[in-house]
DNA sequence: TCTGGGGTCCTAGGACCC
DNA sequence: TCTGGGGTCCTAGGACCC
């Protein structure tokens, strides 16, 4: 199944979609006064729009004027930026740059914090869209998708562009909300594709054309290539995807491991057989937080311990909105210095009780070392099963397990 | 005053079992 | 005198993605 996989034996065609600016558009549906201006959106832990509705009461938030806007210049906090409008990127400011930094390249940018609400409604309503038009699609998060365009009636002409334009106008039309889209034989060319023409941009790509315009880019742009390897690469005097391909397969294994070397020689090679997978089950489930400011586990136990336990609380009311229970409960926490620690315990049964959640993870907590402040602590529940399942019907928690006996011990 | 929050997958060692 | 081998589960850390 390299690159024929339907029955017919089609060439696979696979789209990657990727809504523009997705989180700064959503919030220019209701500032269209802002367009064309430099705003930036995360960070923020207030409502802004709570705070321009008291300002400026009976005043639709269309027609209170840019000005009245928080300023980044103005920003204190931790944040990092969740998305930037396309003018705010022409100061340098990009996605998962922390907000005191950009507010360094940009000040004059409009800061807005993320309304995840109104993003999963618009997430939803894309989605369903592109749904309706070719139902073989994969979930990437709340503004990415893998579309199958193999079987689709019409997703074979002009190499899958009609059916590109097709799904970007009904998106636009439903939503007001704009994409760019990447079709190619496969998931990994798609995804790069889909950054050819951005915004609104549509991309097609053949196995043809590997050479001409995936091998000039840098090994950077291969979903799955992230600072380290990239790092490493470079080292190595790799630099383009070319350099990767020119490589022998071995070579690359034997400096990248048996696994992640042949992966790279395939990448580079625009090879790829991963299926639109249009349902999984969740993994785990988890609810971390990053302080104001640091905090020590003797000197400020009393506040850290109503976040913990509102942490659990969060996850519990998590898992049972959504029908799940888990068995390995765990926490994370981030030091000062950022580094990173987990601890987990896997349970005789499954539970989603906030009180249960709590003991353990609470248990787990006494596992790492608490004399360093910290920085952020999180709680995650692991080993889901659906509450009504056949795995998740075991014991449950208020029975009493069978103590050992001392015969149990010898 | 750098550096969020929610995820997935992989690796590697040790326990434990047959 | 040298110590099998496979499998699975648990735990901790790390890379990477959106």
């Amino acid at each position: 199944m390299h690159s024929m996989s339907s029955t017919q034996g089609r060439p696979r065609r696979i789209a990657h979609l990727d809504m523009d600016a997705f989180f700064a558009s959503v919030e220019l549906l209701r500032y269209p006064q802002l367009k064309g201006l430099p705003v930036v959106i995360g960070g923020g832990r207030r409502r802004i729009d709570d705070l321009l509705r008291e300002r400026h009461a009976g005043l639709p938030l269309s027609e209170i004027s840019p000005a009245e806007f928080p300023l980044l210049k103005d920003y204190v906090g931790r944040g990092v930026i969740t998305t930037a409008t396309y003018a705010a990127r022409t100061f340098g400011v990009g996605s998962a740059m922390g907000m005191m930094k950009a507010a360094r390249l940009c000040p004059q940018a409009l800061v807005l914090p993320v309304d995840f609400d109104e993003v999963r409604r618009y997430s939803r309503a894309f989605k369903d869209t592109i749904r309706e038009i070719a139902p073989l699609v994969e979930d990437r998060g709340v503004d990415e998708v893998y579309i199958d365009f193999t079987d689709v009636p019409g997703g074979q002409r002009e190499g899958g562009r009609v059916l590109a334009r097709l799904i970007q106008k009904s998106i636009f039309q439903n939503t007001g909300l704009t994409c760019s889209i990447g079709v190619a034989p496969n998931k990994l060319i798609a995804k790069m594709a889909s950054e050819f023409d951005k915004p609104n941009g549509i991309s097609l790509v053949y196995e043809q054309d590997v050479q001409t315009r995936i091998w000039p880019l840098a090994v950077r742009k291969i979903n799955g290539i992230g600072p380290k390897a990239e790092a490493k690469l470079h080292a190595l005097g790799l630099l383009t995807i070319g350099d990767i391909a020119a490589r022998e397969r071995d070579w690359l294994v034997e400096h990248f491991g048996r696994s992640y070397g042949a992966w790279l020689h395939d990448a580079a090679w625009g090879r790829d057989d991963r299926p639109v997978v249009t349902e999984s089950e969740p993994v785990s489930m988890s609810r971390e937080t990053t302080f104001e400011r640091d905090l020590h586990a003797a000197r400020d136990r009393t506040e850290l311990g109503a976040i913990f336990t509102d942490l659990c609380e969060r996850v519990a009311a998590d898992l049972q909105r959504k029908g799940y229970v888990g068995k390995t409960i765990g926490i994370k926490l981030r030091y000062d210095d950022f580094r990173i620690a987990t601890r987990d315990q896997t349970l005789e049964h499954f539970t989603a009780d906030a009180k249960t959640l709590r003991r353990v993870a609470g248990q787990c907590l006494k596992r790492v070392d608490l004399s360093r402040k910290l920085r952020l602590l999180g709680v995650r529940v692991g080993k889901l099963a659906k509450v009504d399942s056949p795995e998740a019907q075991g014991v449950p928690p208020h029975v009493a397990e069978p103590a050992p006996t001392n015969l149990d011990l010898f």
